[in-house]
DNA sequence: TTATTAGTTTGTCAGTTAGCAAAATATAAA
DNA sequence: TTTATATTTTGCTAACTGACAAACTAATAA
């Protein structure tokens, strides 16, 4: 019963979700990456992304100074099923995709590059 | 996406996926038999039993003083699916489907007499 | 070594939620 | 109508959670 309720409990916010979502369809993720998707400070995606990995519902393995998550091997088949037929058609996961395919479509090392700009160019 | 996150949050609480899993074997349970079973608070059980069903989980229909509750007849299939296999063998689930049996073998006047009775003693 | 950088941990604050008691509502029985 | 009773609503408190900034870690690059 705990691991379901770690499990219910992780899916229980709508960041969270996203991410599952995002991690359907892309198989890997690297952090900056969540981060440009979910428009958050680093350290609450870094706090998501460990609910969700202790929840058991993402691994993530380390690349130099890049951590990359993906769905966990052992995804709970029912509850995939499940989150993909009640998101098929949801606004916020399809705005997702198209941001996600931008997102994809450089590398992580640019990535990293706009979102230092960005975040100088705001103090 | 507002849907499912319903959904997921009335799912985030122990006592709220034990009624679930207990109306997925029952059928129908009436209020004073859902508090039988969690020995919450009368409330509190009102609250959570509200929350299902504002998630669309659960539905309810009124007999006399009595309130039935039953999983909602749309019940997502994959999500039922999902929790009947995480939930298979969770002890706190197999303890609740003993007590159940008790508090199905007996009639809800008889159960709310006894529940009144603890109550007054308990002064 | 020193500087840079991707990610994590910690501290704090605001908002949410589960719990109960007490009051309110609704329905049946006397 | 009055009483009894099953459930809901309200008010409150304690515990939890998501958000960010600042400090810390780990790993590459200069």
């Amino acid at each position: 019963m705990n691991d379901l309720m770690n499990m219910t409990k992780a899916l229980a916010d709508e960041s969270r979700v996203r991410v599952v979502a995002a991690l359907s369809r892309h198989e890997e993720l690297c952090g900056c990456q969540v981060v440009e998707l979910l428009r958050l400070a680093t350290p609450t995606v870094s706090r998501h992304m460990a609910v969700l990995q202790s929840a058991g519902l993402v691994q993530s393995r380390k690349e130099g100074r890049w951590v990359y998550y993906a769905l966990a091997k052992d995804f709970p088949v029912h509850l995939r099923a499940w989150l993909d037929s009640a998101l098929a058609d949801a606004e916020e996961i399809q705005a997702d995709r198209l941001v996600l395919e931008e997102i994809v479509s450089c590398t992580v090392q640019d990535l990293c590059r706009d979102q230092k700009k960005r975040k100088e160019e705001a103090l």
